[in-house]
DNA sequence: TATGAATGAGTGTTCATTCAT
DNA sequence: TATGAATGAACACTCATTCAT
């Protein structure tokens, strides 16, 4: 059997993550569809076979994707059985998980602020809404802090996101796996009750 | 003929105010040098009456302003006497009175991510580097926890700037100049030594 | 294996009739290849199994159409026995009777401007020649007005074109079949010698 | 004083008269904002000074020259004193002196059949309904065979234009302006009662 | 014969920039 | 300094055509 074996299918997934890359690199205004057409190595019309215009694919990149990694972050925090400190944990694990296997999906999904595609619907359910809710958890739990739930949301995202931009920049140059019980605990000195 | 009083001053301001508010709504390559000038109430050619073009106006409107508030940032954090957490406080109040006395500001100099402007040099200091030289003096007056500076600056950065945001999105409805205190509380918890 | 019994003719006259409906909708120019291949329930590559390109489509459709009526004019006309206010009877009622059974290919073949078409040579007798050479027997057997022949073939072609078009327009809504006489006698009255 | 007089203005008149000529020569379909640009000596985007799209460009075109030629026909018309044979003659003398005086004004306005202008709204009075018009006054007048109105405007209009029709392509060779009693008088024996 | 994913030249349109006023 | 008509390179997108299946 001869080596070849591309092009088994679509082009689709080239286009995607060619596209990928690039709005994270030059922002989604600032990529033509030659850039991505290039990078693909595919024809400028085979990506009008797959997408209705330039500004749904950014769309469908960023909103299939956020969806999927919400999920995921939903169920890693509520399979996590236990203390809340571990579901904390799990958070933070899943955040820098996606930033070390991913890091480029991370910053589209997570860095970026697309101004771009406001005009879009977001209906689903986002990432900062599962750490709002954990910190609700928590409240009910009687382990939180006297702080409004959204607050301890903010702090918890910030904290783990700005770590995940910061190795991305490479201020930080230990790997995020790492570090994830140093930042969660931080995140637990944070939210949590005094002891 | 009468004293013609006005325009005793130039369009500068009414550009700069009009393209940065812009450049926050719908990002800088999705901004046209006509809305600017019409929302400025000037003619398209008056601009580069001021800058060579519209990129070096972004350029100027980011580096002059960052520099500003890395400056006051500074001068805040440096400038206040006595305990480490009082100059942690007067970090985050810095932050906070610039989200909320000029909050499109803000957002074009800490929150955006500017993929434009990556041609051109930062060379000046940021505000991070203020943070993570502060994490670094408090290592040095031996109150931190066992942690890299980068990392403990970005986890104080992540939550000042993720509080600002979420305020701006509406997640969180208090003014932050009343939620300074919580939020430096938190930041000490999270870098300052187990009591 | 059952025997398939369908699909003992091919594709192309539905191919034929969705181009020709759309031809006169939208345009040649104004008509694409998918728009054809949908309404006529194809795939699009289908199309180039019986035509070299959209063109050729477009002009054998015209060429082949316009030669097969000006055939039949010509075979009503000269078909027609004795006076020659019956021949121009019989022309007007050919013209009719297409316009009746066939408005769209009526349309497409003398109502349309086809400026896309220009390329292509227009060797045969078409129906204004029809026309011509009516007036022009008239003027042999003596009975016309004063009046060059492609005069009295404008002046009956465009009687008899504009009923037609008032008619798919709407603004006549008597059957066109019961205007015959009413027509060709104003035919006659235009090209006939006074009484 | 050096020659160079032009520019004085503005260069929209240029414009509209190269898009003119080619939407008569090629179609609007067929035509291309490079083409008009080049014909008519500017810049591509000067098209868009202008005119908002290529579409808006040719429904200008054609909207304000039928309503000004249906008024000019209207004033004639009507500005003609006595028989109706007169006003008869009056509009085949417009129609023919615009068809000299502007060959390609007339194809574009009364030939063309522009079905890519459909999507506009048709609301002024159109030439046709000056004829209309006309023949129901030569009805009221009681001087028109029993014809309705419509039909009598189809004929008339048929007629006309298709006298114009011929001449531009060739089959006919005398001005159009020698041929209005000849085509007057056959307007009024197909309209106008037997004596 | 029939298909439709892939192609890329060509289209209408935008917009940063220039320059005569 | 201020203007806005003019410019043309560059863009997103279309579509006739091809070809492997």
């Amino acid at each position: 059997m001869l080596v070849e074996t591309e092009k088994l299918h679509t082009k689709k997934p080239d286009i995607l993550q060619a596209a990928l890359k690039l709005f994270v690199e030059k922002g989604i205004d600032g990529t033509t569809i030659r850039d991505i057409a290039q990078d693909a190595g595919v024809g400028e019309g085979t990506l009008y076979c797959h997408f209705k215009s330039k500004e749904e694919m950014a769309w469908q990149l960023f909103y299939q994707n956020l969806k999927q990694f919400t999920q995921e972050l939903r169920r890693q925090v509520e399979g996590t059985p236990g203390d809340w400190r571990q579901k904390v944990r799990a958070a933070v694990k899943a955040f820098f998980e996606l930033a070390e296997e991913n890091p480029v999906l991370f910053s589209y999904l997570l860095v970026g602020e697309h101004t771009e595609l406001k005009k879009f619907p977001q209906e689903a359910l986002r990432p900062k809404d599962v750490l709002i809710q954990l910190v609700e958890e928590v409240k009910e739990a009687g382990m939180c802090r006297e702080m409004d739930s959204p607050l301890g949301g903010a702090l918890l995202l910030g904290m783990i996101l700005r770590v995940a931009m910061f190795k991305r920049e490479g201020l930080i140059t230990a790997r995020l796996t790492d570090l994830i019980d140093k930042v969660a605990a931080a995140c637990c000195r944070v939210v949590g009750r005094e002891p």
